[in-house]
DNA sequence: GCTTATTGTGAATGTGAATTCACATTCACA
DNA sequence: TGTGAATGTGAATTCACATTCACAATAAGC
């Protein structure tokens, strides 16, 4: 029989349990069964920890927001410029990925993306979060004078998500094989350059759409 | 009793109906009795054309990627300058969205993802049929002086997956809310404009890897 | 019109995996 | 050291699908 550990322990290791094997195997290996064996108990006893298979993805799906959040704050506290916030993020991402933590198998899975009960997907929430806290960071830097302002903060951050998320679909599409490393360096170099304010002198660069057209994502 | 029809023509109507539940429902409700309900026939009918599920969700994403191919090698006739066709082709993946015939979910679900079978998943073979063009468009720009050159052709092509990647997940993620359009075209505007060969004139920009460690994706 | 190959159908059958439950074990705390 | 609450377990149970198969309907060629 398994050590008894608290509730508490066990919610987070079967989370990450749940992330570590999508990561591995994709989504549709995290079995009830496999989160189980990978946390070392049986999977009756995950019954009593979490609601269902469901429940085991969502909370995943949370733990990986959680962790990219501290990621992203830190960065902030330590960083000065904006953009050397988002530089550190990205490398964050990086090592996230590296570590079998994160995988667009997770957030794009069915169950995650869309989950008809709350409404919002946990997808959405995700994306949601951490688009918040970079769109704040581009005001931030637009306020400053270091990012060109003739296109919406809202827009940018959704582009930087392109910045990363296509190399980290060849990196699991490859199984490790695809450098992601210089990838997104290499592309966040050019981004970065792109922001630069002399890039935006034309002006009206955003003006195709009022703001209004813009969910707030 | 359905009518009958060729081979031929069932089976392009089963993978065209796998792309059309997996982007409105997600690829777990890709069954094969949803599929023969689209498509109008039994489940049972659905073997006589597909080797089964698996079958068929491959055969949606040949489906995907001949239509994507097309879109892309029409575009290069009707276009004479290289970005122009990127622009065009960028087009032609919004149409394809929105008409509920292209989402992340398929081409990122397990099943598709990481099928064991060929050793190359669909997924793969996909961002590869297209990577190929794209590039052989980029390194075209290039020769004709309309792209910068301190950035590798390969690289370039995964950056434009970036353009219009995440977009489309949004407008997955919050279920066609989101303005998949308009971001992509400011999208593009910019990083067309960060092509441009005088933003390369520092030089060495790609220079921290050797070209032999970029696989050939 | 007759034949035959092709396509379509409904009724089984098989299966992997989620979930439940009665019972065992262990931890925390008095 | 007891005692109850929290955890852990294995054996059912259930269920949603995929898949198969014997038989029916239809299209195409003669």
């Amino acid at each position: 029989m398994a050590k008894k550990l608290s509730g508490d322990i066990r919610r987070e290791q079967i989370a990450d349990a749940a992330l570590l094997i999508s990561a591995k195997k994709g989504v549709r290996a995290v079995t009830v069964a496999a989160v189980a064996k990978q946390v070392g108990i049986a999977p009756s006893a995950v019954y009593r920890h979490m609601d269902g298979r469901e429940a085991i993805l969502k909370a995943a799906m949370d733990l990986l927001t959680d962790r990219m959040l501290a990621a992203l704050r830190h960065a902030r506290e330590v960083c000065e410029n904006p953009l050397d916030v988002i530089e550190m993020f990205l490398d964050g991402i990086i090592e996230h990925v590296l570590a079998g933590r994160a995988s667009p198998r997770v957030i794009f899975s069915d169950e995650i993306f869309s989950s008809p009960e709350t409404g919002s997907s946990s997808c959405l929430k995700f994306l949601k979060a951490i688009q918040e806290e970079l769109v704040s960071l581009i005001v931030e830097g637009q306020q400053a004078g270091c990012i060109r302002t003739d296109i919406q903060a809202r827009r940018i951050g959704i582009m930087i998500v392109g910045v990363y998320s296509p190399s980290i679909i060849l990196y699991h599409a490859t199984q490790g094989e695809f450098d992601i490393k210089d990838q997104i360096k290499i592309g966040w170099k050019m981004f970065r350059q792109a922001l630069d304010p002399k890039n935006g002198e034309e002006g009206n660069f955003d003006g195709m759409v009022a703001d209004a057209d813009v969910p707030a994502t």
